[in-house]
DNA sequence: TCGTTAATGCAATATAGTTGCGTTTAATTT
DNA sequence: AAATTAAACGCAACTATATTGCATTAACGA
Protein backbone atom coordinates (compact mmCIF):
# COMPACT_ATOMS: atom_id res chain seq x y z
CA UNK A 1 0.00 0.00 0.00
CA UNK A 2 0.92 3.48 -0.69
CA UNK A 3 2.18 5.56 2.31
CA UNK A 4 0.16 8.05 3.84
CA UNK A 5 2.07 12.04 3.89
CA UNK A 6 0.50 14.42 7.08
CA UNK A 7 -0.30 17.34 4.55
CA UNK A 8 -1.51 20.74 5.94
CA UNK A 9 -4.69 20.36 3.51
CA UNK A 10 -4.94 16.73 5.00
CA UNK A 11 -4.38 17.98 8.77
CA UNK A 12 -6.73 20.06 8.31
CA UNK A 13 -9.89 18.65 6.98
CA UNK A 14 -8.98 16.00 9.57
CA UNK A 15 -9.45 18.48 11.81
CA UNK A 16 -12.71 20.11 10.56
CA UNK A 17 -14.38 16.64 10.96
CA UNK A 18 -12.70 15.74 14.21
CA UNK A 19 -14.46 19.01 15.71
CA UNK A 20 -17.84 18.72 14.38
CA UNK A 21 -19.76 16.94 16.45
CA UNK A 22 -22.59 15.60 13.00
CA UNK A 23 -21.67 14.42 9.58
CA UNK A 24 -20.23 16.74 7.00
CA UNK A 25 -20.30 16.94 3.23
CA UNK A 26 -17.99 17.81 0.73
CA UNK A 27 -19.09 21.62 0.49
CA UNK A 28 -19.65 22.12 3.83
CA UNK A 29 -15.69 20.67 4.39
CA UNK A 30 -14.54 22.97 1.69
CA UNK A 31 -16.40 25.77 3.34
CA UNK A 32 -15.38 25.03 6.89
CA UNK A 33 -11.61 24.27 6.25
CA UNK A 34 -11.94 27.84 4.61
CA UNK A 35 -10.69 27.01 0.75
CA UNK A 36 -7.80 25.41 2.14
CA UNK A 37 -7.30 23.71 -0.87
CA UNK A 38 -8.69 22.89 -4.02
CA UNK A 39 -12.00 21.30 -4.42
CA UNK A 40 -10.36 18.41 -6.13
CA UNK A 41 -8.01 17.64 -3.64
CA UNK A 42 -10.25 17.92 -0.94
CA UNK A 43 -12.59 14.74 -2.41
CA UNK A 44 -8.67 12.91 -2.82
CA UNK A 45 -8.01 13.42 0.90
CA UNK A 46 -11.35 12.21 1.83
CA UNK A 47 -11.07 9.71 0.00
CA UNK A 48 -7.37 8.42 1.08
CA UNK A 49 -9.05 9.02 4.89
CA UNK A 50 -11.35 6.63 4.04
CA UNK A 51 -9.15 3.89 2.90
CA UNK A 52 -6.99 4.67 5.72
CA UNK A 53 -10.24 3.68 7.92
CA UNK A 54 -9.95 7.58 9.86
CA UNK A 55 -12.86 8.84 8.37
CA UNK A 56 -16.43 6.88 7.10
CA UNK A 57 -18.36 8.21 4.03
CA UNK A 58 -22.22 7.90 5.00
CA UNK A 59 -24.72 8.07 2.15
CA UNK A 60 -27.50 10.20 3.64
CA UNK A 61 -31.48 9.16 3.00
CA UNK A 62 -31.57 12.23 0.20
CA UNK A 63 -28.61 10.64 -1.73
CA UNK A 64 -25.82 13.19 -0.62
CA UNK A 65 -22.78 12.16 1.14
CA UNK A 66 -21.65 13.05 4.35
CA UNK A 67 -18.27 12.11 6.16
CA UNK A 68 -17.67 11.99 10.05
CA UNK A 69 -14.60 10.73 11.78
CA UNK A 70 -14.48 6.97 12.98
CA UNK A 71 -15.01 6.30 17.12
CA UNK A 72 -13.77 2.50 16.66
CA UNK A 73 -13.21 0.35 19.18
CA UNK A 74 -10.09 -0.52 18.88
CA UNK A 75 -9.79 -4.19 19.76
CA UNK A 76 -12.27 -5.08 16.91
CA UNK A 77 -10.46 -7.20 14.29
CA UNK A 78 -12.95 -6.50 11.47
CA UNK A 79 -14.45 -2.68 11.77
CA UNK A 80 -17.67 -1.99 10.59
CA UNK A 81 -20.20 0.75 10.67
CA UNK A 82 -23.51 -0.85 11.56
CA UNK A 83 -25.05 1.53 14.13
CA UNK A 84 -28.21 3.71 12.71
CA UNK A 85 -27.48 7.32 11.31
CA UNK A 86 -30.02 9.59 11.85
CA UNK A 87 -30.86 12.83 9.85
CA UNK A 88 -33.31 15.64 11.36
CA UNK A 89 -35.75 17.05 8.83
CA UNK A 90 -35.66 20.36 10.21
CA UNK A 91 -31.86 21.41 11.42
CA UNK A 92 -30.60 18.99 8.59
CA UNK A 93 -28.09 17.70 10.51
CA UNK A 94 -26.83 13.97 10.11
CA UNK A 95 -25.78 12.15 13.24
CA UNK A 96 -24.12 8.91 14.23
CA UNK A 97 -26.24 6.60 17.03
CA UNK A 98 -23.14 4.83 17.71
CA UNK A 99 -25.19 2.68 20.48
CA UNK A 100 -27.74 1.69 18.76
CA UNK A 101 -27.53 -1.57 16.86
CA UNK A 102 -29.92 -2.77 14.54
CA UNK A 103 -30.84 -6.39 14.75
CA UNK A 104 -32.01 -8.27 11.26
CA UNK A 105 -32.00 -11.51 10.04
CA UNK A 106 -31.45 -12.41 6.27
CA UNK A 107 -32.23 -15.34 4.10
CA UNK A 108 -29.67 -17.75 3.87
CA UNK A 109 -25.85 -16.92 1.38
CA UNK A 110 -26.53 -13.32 1.66
CA UNK A 111 -22.96 -12.01 2.39
CA UNK A 112 -22.67 -8.96 4.28
CA UNK A 113 -19.32 -6.78 3.59
CA UNK A 114 -21.45 -3.33 4.21
CA UNK A 115 -24.31 -2.05 5.75
CA UNK A 116 -25.43 1.50 5.89
CA UNK A 117 -28.73 2.76 7.82
CA UNK A 118 -30.40 5.54 7.66
CA UNK A 119 -33.83 7.12 9.32
CA UNK A 120 -35.22 10.48 8.97
CA UNK A 121 -37.18 12.13 11.22
CA UNK A 122 -37.22 14.88 14.12
CA UNK A 123 -33.66 14.82 16.38
CA UNK A 124 -34.99 15.77 19.79
CA UNK A 125 -33.89 18.93 19.41
CA UNK A 126 -36.70 19.82 17.11
CA UNK A 127 -39.09 17.38 17.89
CA UNK B 1 -54.02 17.32 -5.62
CA UNK B 2 -53.53 17.14 -9.12
CA UNK B 3 -54.90 14.53 -11.23
CA UNK B 4 -52.98 11.74 -12.84
CA UNK B 5 -53.07 11.18 -16.93
CA UNK B 6 -51.94 7.75 -17.99
CA UNK B 7 -49.33 8.62 -21.10
CA UNK B 8 -47.51 6.38 -23.07
CA UNK B 9 -44.67 7.72 -21.80
CA UNK B 10 -45.38 7.00 -18.05
CA UNK B 11 -47.48 3.59 -19.07
CA UNK B 12 -44.13 2.71 -20.74
CA UNK B 13 -41.64 3.38 -17.55
CA UNK B 14 -44.08 1.61 -14.65
CA UNK B 15 -43.92 -1.63 -17.27
CA UNK B 16 -39.88 -1.64 -17.45
CA UNK B 17 -39.96 -0.99 -13.44
CA UNK B 18 -43.15 -3.94 -12.72
CA UNK B 19 -40.63 -5.78 -14.99
CA UNK B 20 -37.76 -5.59 -12.99
CA UNK B 21 -37.05 -7.87 -10.61
CA UNK B 22 -34.29 -5.20 -9.16
CA UNK B 23 -33.83 -1.48 -8.43
CA UNK B 24 -32.94 0.48 -11.48
CA UNK B 25 -31.72 3.73 -12.02
CA UNK B 26 -32.49 6.71 -13.75
CA UNK B 27 -30.59 5.88 -17.25
CA UNK B 28 -31.19 2.00 -16.46
CA UNK B 29 -34.68 2.76 -16.85
CA UNK B 30 -33.65 5.38 -19.97
CA UNK B 31 -32.48 2.40 -21.71
CA UNK B 32 -34.59 0.07 -20.90
CA UNK B 33 -37.43 2.39 -21.88
CA UNK B 34 -35.99 2.35 -25.15
CA UNK B 35 -35.69 6.43 -25.20
CA UNK B 36 -39.45 6.35 -25.31
CA UNK B 37 -39.20 10.34 -23.80
CA UNK B 38 -36.70 12.97 -23.01
CA UNK B 39 -34.24 12.90 -20.14
CA UNK B 40 -35.96 15.00 -18.06
CA UNK B 41 -39.59 13.33 -18.33
CA UNK B 42 -38.28 10.69 -17.18
CA UNK B 43 -37.26 12.60 -13.96
CA UNK B 44 -40.75 14.02 -13.74
CA UNK B 45 -42.32 10.69 -14.65
CA UNK B 46 -40.71 8.94 -11.64
CA UNK B 47 -41.42 12.02 -9.72
CA UNK B 48 -45.18 11.50 -10.33
CA UNK B 49 -45.05 8.18 -9.61
CA UNK B 50 -43.14 8.25 -6.73
CA UNK B 51 -45.58 11.01 -5.24
CA UNK B 52 -48.60 8.28 -6.12
CA UNK B 53 -46.91 5.80 -4.43
CA UNK B 54 -46.89 3.39 -7.03
CA UNK B 55 -43.04 3.21 -7.04
CA UNK B 56 -40.17 3.64 -4.20
CA UNK B 57 -36.73 5.69 -4.47
CA UNK B 58 -34.36 3.91 -3.25
CA UNK B 59 -30.68 5.48 -2.10
CA UNK B 60 -27.77 2.97 -2.90
CA UNK B 61 -24.97 2.32 -0.56
CA UNK B 62 -22.74 3.81 -3.49
CA UNK B 63 -25.37 7.17 -3.00
CA UNK B 64 -27.00 6.04 -6.58
CA UNK B 65 -30.80 6.41 -6.96
CA UNK B 66 -32.37 3.40 -7.58
CA UNK B 67 -36.40 2.81 -8.19
CA UNK B 68 -38.45 0.34 -7.93
CA UNK B 69 -42.61 -0.59 -7.90
CA UNK B 70 -44.09 -1.21 -4.15
CA UNK B 71 -45.11 -4.28 -3.06
CA UNK B 72 -48.04 -2.94 -0.43
CA UNK B 73 -49.86 -4.85 1.50
CA UNK B 74 -53.20 -3.25 0.89
CA UNK B 75 -54.42 -3.34 4.38
CA UNK B 76 -51.48 -1.21 5.95
CA UNK B 77 -52.89 2.41 6.69
CA UNK B 78 -49.56 4.45 6.88
CA UNK B 79 -47.15 2.91 4.34
CA UNK B 80 -43.75 2.61 5.24
CA UNK B 81 -40.53 0.85 3.56
CA UNK B 82 -38.67 0.23 6.34
CA UNK B 83 -37.60 -3.27 4.80
CA UNK B 84 -33.85 -4.21 3.96
CA UNK B 85 -32.53 -3.54 0.56
CA UNK B 86 -29.48 -5.52 -0.52
CA UNK B 87 -26.70 -4.56 -2.99
CA UNK B 88 -24.69 -7.17 -4.58
CA UNK B 89 -21.20 -5.80 -4.62
CA UNK B 90 -20.60 -8.57 -7.86
CA UNK B 91 -23.54 -8.35 -10.47
CA UNK B 92 -24.50 -4.87 -8.42
CA UNK B 93 -27.62 -5.68 -8.46
CA UNK B 94 -30.13 -4.24 -5.80
CA UNK B 95 -32.56 -6.41 -4.67
CA UNK B 96 -35.74 -5.69 -2.13
CA UNK B 97 -35.52 -8.39 0.90
CA UNK B 98 -39.51 -7.52 1.41
CA UNK B 99 -39.87 -9.71 3.89
CA UNK B 100 -36.47 -9.30 6.50
CA UNK B 101 -37.89 -6.15 8.64
CA UNK B 102 -34.95 -4.44 11.64
CA UNK B 103 -35.80 -4.09 14.53
CA UNK B 104 -33.52 -1.47 16.43
CA UNK B 105 -34.32 0.65 20.02
CA UNK B 106 -33.98 4.25 19.59
CA UNK B 107 -32.92 6.78 22.09
CA UNK B 108 -36.09 8.95 23.55
CA UNK B 109 -37.40 11.64 21.86
CA UNK B 110 -36.37 10.39 18.28
CA UNK B 111 -39.52 11.08 15.86
CA UNK B 112 -39.39 8.34 12.68
CA UNK B 113 -40.10 9.91 9.30
CA UNK B 114 -39.02 7.91 6.86
CA UNK B 115 -36.26 4.54 7.30
CA UNK B 116 -33.57 3.21 4.61
CA UNK B 117 -31.50 0.14 5.25
CA UNK B 118 -28.73 -1.19 3.20
CA UNK B 119 -26.74 -3.74 2.95
CA UNK B 120 -23.78 -4.88 0.47
CA UNK B 121 -21.50 -8.12 -0.20
CA UNK B 122 -22.64 -11.07 -2.19
CA UNK B 123 -26.18 -12.25 -2.79
CA UNK B 124 -26.97 -16.23 -3.38
CA UNK B 125 -26.05 -16.35 -6.79
CA UNK B 126 -22.94 -14.55 -6.58
CA UNK B 127 -21.62 -15.54 -3.24
C1' DT C 1 20.41 17.82 1.71
C1' DC C 2 18.88 14.88 -1.83
C1' DG C 3 15.76 11.76 -4.28
C1' DT C 4 11.51 9.46 -4.61
C1' DT C 5 6.82 9.68 -5.10
C1' DA C 6 2.56 11.08 -2.62
C1' DA C 7 -0.04 14.99 -2.88
C1' DT C 8 -1.65 19.07 -5.20
C1' DG C 9 -3.66 22.61 -8.63
C1' DC C 10 -5.74 23.39 -12.75
C1' DA C 11 -8.26 22.43 -16.81
C1' DA C 12 -11.30 19.55 -18.97
C1' DT C 13 -14.81 16.22 -18.88
C1' DA C 14 -18.55 13.36 -17.10
C1' DT C 15 -22.79 12.46 -14.65
C1' DA C 16 -26.94 13.74 -12.11
C1' DG C 17 -30.62 16.69 -11.35
C1' DT C 18 -33.40 21.20 -11.92
C1' DT C 19 -35.94 25.16 -14.03
C1' DG C 20 -38.44 27.96 -17.38
C1' DC C 21 -41.29 28.18 -21.16
C1' DG C 22 -43.82 27.32 -25.20
C1' DT C 23 -46.22 23.19 -27.22
C1' DT C 24 -48.72 18.87 -27.14
C1' DT C 25 -52.14 15.76 -25.65
C1' DA C 26 -55.17 13.09 -22.19
C1' DA C 27 -59.42 13.33 -20.37
C1' DT C 28 -63.56 15.82 -19.37
C1' DT C 29 -67.40 18.65 -20.86
C1' DT C 30 -70.47 20.50 -24.19
C1' DA D 1 -67.43 14.87 -32.43
C1' DA D 2 -65.62 19.32 -31.26
C1' DA D 3 -64.14 22.37 -27.70
C1' DT D 4 -61.88 23.03 -23.36
C1' DT D 5 -58.39 22.73 -19.80
C1' DA D 6 -54.48 21.68 -17.46
C1' DA D 7 -51.29 17.67 -16.98
C1' DA D 8 -47.53 16.16 -19.40
C1' DC D 9 -43.99 16.99 -22.65
C1' DG D 10 -39.57 18.57 -25.34
C1' DC D 11 -35.95 21.51 -25.56
C1' DA D 12 -32.52 24.57 -23.99
C1' DA D 13 -30.02 26.30 -20.37
C1' DC D 14 -28.23 25.86 -16.01
C1' DT D 15 -26.36 24.03 -11.44
C1' DA D 16 -24.28 20.68 -8.56
C1' DT D 17 -21.45 16.78 -7.94
C1' DA D 18 -17.72 13.86 -9.18
C1' DT D 19 -13.73 12.14 -12.04
C1' DT D 20 -9.38 12.11 -14.92
C1' DG D 21 -4.95 13.57 -16.91
C1' DC D 22 -0.93 15.95 -16.40
C1' DA D 23 2.56 19.03 -14.96
C1' DT D 24 4.22 20.85 -10.55
C1' DT D 25 5.05 20.85 -5.55
C1' DA D 26 6.29 19.16 -1.23
C1' DA D 27 6.57 15.33 2.51
C1' DC D 28 9.81 12.50 4.48
C1' DG D 29 13.07 8.67 4.69
C1' DA D 30 17.84 7.72 3.41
Amino acid sequence: MKTSRNTVAKTAILDVLKNAEVALSHSEIQTLSDNICDRVTIYRILDRLVTDDLVHKIVNLDGTIKYATCHHKKDHAVRTHNHIHFSCLKCNLLTCLDNVEPTFILPANYLIKEVNFTISGFCPSCS
